[in-house]
DNA sequence: CCCCTGACGGGCG
DNA sequence: TCGCCCGCCAGGG
């Protein structure tokens, strides 16, 4: 329906987050504030969480690989019992305790990634 | 229009 | 070293 729209402002940087998040390799993990580093708003880590919100409506999201930054399953809660954990596992992604097993070893970067 | 919450992160005590 | 508080950005009541 043509709404005409001037620009669609990019729908905000919620579509940058996802893009990004849809590159994370199979067994690697991210956290909110690289994300958020890497698209410049690294001061607010929540806006990525709250993109993430909106990913999980979207699906096709691994939003199962960002966690935050201690590398524990913070939105473990929204996947809905341990879902999140089952998914990391089946990407060869090691957790315990709700906590990615050695996270800062299987850290995806993208501001360092994505910058090749 | 004002107030509160939220999948985080960093700083200070 | 652990714990508490403040800051950012946007959406909902």
């Amino acid at each position: 329906m043509a709404k005409a729209a001037p620009s669609k402002k990019q729908d905000s940087f919620f579509e940058d987050v996802w893009d990004v998040v849809r590159q994370i390799p199979k067994g690697r993990v991210t956290s909110y504030g690289a994300i958020a580093s890497y698209l410049g708003t690294k001061m607010s880590a929540r806006m990525v969480g709250w993109a993430m919100n909106a990913a999980h409506a979207a699906s096709t999201i691994p939003a199962q690989r960002v966690v935050n930054r201690i590398g524990m399953l913070s939105g473990k809660a929204h996947f809905g019992g341990n879902r999140m954990q089952e998914l990391l596992e089946k990407d060869g992604v090691k957790v315990e305790n709700d906590k990615v097993v050695d996270f800062e070893k299987i850290k995806w970067d993208p501001a360092i990634e994505l910058a090749l």
